[in-house]
DNA sequence: TTGTAAGCGTTATCAA
DNA sequence: TTGATAACGCTTACAA
């Protein structure tokens, strides 16, 4: 490992004349810059990020943390891998400042985040597919503030990392599994949170663009349940009773799943109806205990947590800019065996 | 974030004796001990990993890392993982040492190990299960070298680290999986690649568990394919024209698998057999693809390989001890759309 | 038993 | 335009 010292010798100039060059600061005559130039390249210096880290801490890193996610069951676990990384990374002096909204509001959103701006190096967010918001993260990377969406991404937005999953690919796993579990055929009720959440829309296309041609599998109707477990449980009941043909459920948010099943077994359907849901929250892992859950994607909640920080940790601590932007977890499948 | 060097102002001593205290190197007055210990306490001191770090690099800590993998397809990811992992702490000083080993001779790998002895501080190994190993496993650690077993653990040594899965949920999980496809029932058949392989073994039992006390379920034999297709598809042969009533296959072992599905193929028992089996490697993807498996367990080679890496990086260069000796990977479930 | 000083690699400030 | 120096937090050899 060759280091700044290294390179400086060997050219003969001192320490801040390579780290000048080496960092673009200007100020080097452009025949000693090339020269270090060459000599850093011919002997692959890369920086160390240990001196970097050291040194990062009289900028006093800070992280901005916004999710709107109190008691969205999913977000727990995302909100505990992040606290975890919080404590590791801690260690090397980066900061974090959290605020965990409490339902999905544009101007509250952006009032937090305008508070947040002049106090982080960071921001790890959740957005909102909302053109004020997306203005504002535009002001922050103007201003060169690192922004990181997580679990949910907003396009039209400059130079940002996303880590979250794929939506539509989740969507046609659930599809192909149900094909697997009722090879007979299906007639299938679909329950989403709002067609108005880009990732619900993408989950509903996902699963129908599987089944389509496949005419032993239709779809009878998808319902609306705005995350809200007794308004969940209200249209499922209504939808059950105008279908009673439906012999399968595919619940592509996790928000209304537990009224949702709770509603198949009011109907006495749990035994026979195949039931696909999104994420292991507690509630869907009880419905898994219970039979009425036949299996869940699993969006690694924990890795999209650990993972955004991270990121973040080895921007501004350590110096190194991610590889690429964006981050997709694995839509993996989870049964009560291994949930 | 308290440092030493806070510490030491506040305890009217030097850096020098609290660093004494810290790490217990003796020769400092008791009262003085007592009180530096309390005040590092009360501050809650958590010494920065990156200051370690730097350090470490006077040290030049050395990773072996021997895995008997060649032709192996599962550990092709682990290794790509754990090349990667190599890069990033390269750039901190970490070196590692590779020995990848053709097939599985214990007196080759007890050699390697004396080899690698004197130039590693940490050992990350694919053990073979043998007394021979275990003695020489304990003897690392008795000499300070800190021992990660990767893949498969193995018991009766001191102190180590194991990466890996739950061998015996991965059986439960195939088992239950089966159960969803199959709910009219199966007679099935299990390719393993050898008994005499832990792992292997207790996926086979695991199967089996999860199965047991349902009568609509039964294993009609198990056969072992050496980790050989040539052999695994004479096996696989012999056993689909000895039990034409097969229905469905579980391939506890990646390795034979394929020789084990083109034997399926040229039994044209392709349509009508359910097959599970481990690992997404290639050829799996293949029979995947084809429609021959219709799901894999995933046990995420490439977090063993990362993890591994990982709690060497933290021990030997930043000095922190993992917190619990154990790292099981779930055993994920993926088909043709998630894979 | 204790303190001092040097050094790990990087960056920033200041003086030349 | 450049170099010297100090600083980040930690460890360690050596001197007291």
């Amino acid at each position: 490992m060759v280091t700044i010292k290294q390179i400086a010798d060997m050219c003969g100039v001192s320490r801040g004349t390579v780290d000048r060059v080496l960092n673009q600061r200007g100020n080097v005559k452009p025949e000693k810059s090339r020269l270090i130039m060459e000599m850093a390249k011919k002997l692959n210096y890369k920086p160390n990020p240990a001196g970097k880290a050291l040194v990062s801490r009289r900028n006093r890193p800070v992280v901005g943390i916004l999710l709107p996610a109190k008691g969205i069951s999913f977000f727990d676990e995302v909100i505990m891998a992040m606290r975890l990384s919080e404590k590791k990374y801690g260690l090397f002096g980066l900061k974090s400042e959290w605020r965990i909204m409490d339902g999905y509001d544009v101007g509250k959103l952006c009032a937090i985040m305008d508070e947040l701006k002049p106090s982080v190096n960071a921001l790890i967010l959740n957005p909102i597919n909302d053109e004020r918001v997306r203005r504002k993260i535009d002001q922050f990377i103007d201003d060169g503030i690192f922004v990181v969406a997580v679990n949910n991404d907003i396009e039209g937005v400059k130079a940002h990392q996303y880590v979250g999953s794929d939506y539509f690919n989740g969507g046609q796993t659930a599809a192909a599994l149900l094909k697997m579990f009722c090879p007979a055929g299906a007639k299938i009720g679909i329950t989403i949170g709002s067609r108005s959440v880009l990732g619900h829309k993408q989950r509903e296309q996902g699963f129908r663009a599987l089944l389509k041609g496949d005419d032993r599998f239709s779809v009878l109707m998808t319902e609306e349940d705005r995350d809200d477990d007794i308004y969940a449980f209200e249209r499922t009941t209504a939808m059950l009773k105008a279908h009673p043909e439906i012999s399968a459920m595919f619940l592509a948010a996790s928000g209304g799943a537990y009224g949702v099943c709770r509603a198949i077994i009011s109907q006495k359907r749990d035994q026979d109806i195949t039931v696909i849901a999104f994420d292991t929250i507690p509630a869907i892992v009880e419905m898994m205990q219970k039979g009425v859950v036949n299996a869940a994607i699993y969006q690694h909640p924990r890795q999209q947590g650990e993972k955004a920080m991270q990121i973040v940790f080895d921007y501004l601590v350590n110096g190194i800019k991610p590889d690429h932007d964006l981050h997709i977890m694995k839509n993996d499948i989870r049964i009560l065996q291994n949930v």
